[in-house]
DNA sequence: AGAAATTGCTATGTTGCATAGCTATCGTGT
DNA sequence: ACACGATAGCTATGCAACATAGCAATTTCT
């Protein structure tokens, strides 16, 4: 293989790897109507609860204008909840509401068998490996 | 962290990866007008000159609908030819014109200083791993 | 010969992401 | 105190990647 042929640049293998694994998000997570993005938004919202708007966008490297209609789908479902900040009236506070939190549990299983899934032919340790060298290559602190 | 924490998640991490490097590949390749995904073309047909279309799409994973108007601005641009097949009237046989084969080195030099950018975090030996964690998440042979 | 598969294409919809521009609010510096 | 810049959230809009449906021409299979 060429130094520099096609399938030797980790850019391409990296955008074909994550084009398969989207795809087999989307095999698992259809009928629950979660896509990576709007999955990513709950998880995090999970995880921080009250956390702001702003902050789970920086959070998520997505910008607010795109934010801000996925949030209202998520409030329309009834899954999230968006309040006003005490002290800051330009802020919103985020939370999970009730279905959602008891929904979260199955949700983070099915998510668990997708990574099971297109990860079969990785062994535990080079999981542990492939997570830490992609997160050295989008993360600014470490 | 949690073991179904979002950060933990590799498909999470595979897609962020993926997204920083598509945007440091624009930053490079802007000024050829090249994107991922005719880069990939180009350097495909490159290396195997004289391929079919339909052998063009099955490697990079493409659907014909999505490549046939892509190959049609990558002719219009003087960059690729499309010729019949002698024996089979419905293949068109690609290659690359003598403008882009004059043009591919230095294109592929500024993918090779896109990666080393993006990869700049990374060992040589590092690097390996990750092209081979990459490959047995996407490939079905081996 | 007839059925099924292949090749290349158009039309079209969805999703992720970008920019531009807007209002309201907050914090800072003078 | 008040003007200015930064921040928060939003709408409108465009683009690129990808998917499906359907089509016509051709080849291959049975």
């Amino acid at each position: 293989m060429a130094e520099d042929a096609l399938d030797a640049q980790i850019g391409y293998n990296l955008r074909r790897a994550s084009a398969f694994a989207l795809n087999d998000f989307a095999v698992e997570l259809t009928d629950a109507a979660l896509r990576p993005v709007t999955y990513a938004m709950l998880a995090l919202i999970d995880e921080k609860p009250g956390i702001r708007a702003a902050e789970l966008c920086r959070l998520l490297g997505m910008k607010s204008a795109n934010m801000a209609p996925l949030l209202a789908e998520l409030e329309e479902r009834g899954l999230v909840e968006r309040d006003d900040h005490a002290g800051d009236k330009r802020v919103q506070v985020l939370a999970l509401t009730k279905a959602a939190r008891a929904a979260m549990p199955g949700w983070r299983q099915q998510v668990r068998r997708h990574e099971d899934r297109f990860l079969h032919r990785l062994t535990k340790k080079e999981r542990a490996t492939l997570l830490r060298l992609l997160r050295l290559i989008w993360t600014d602190d470490d």
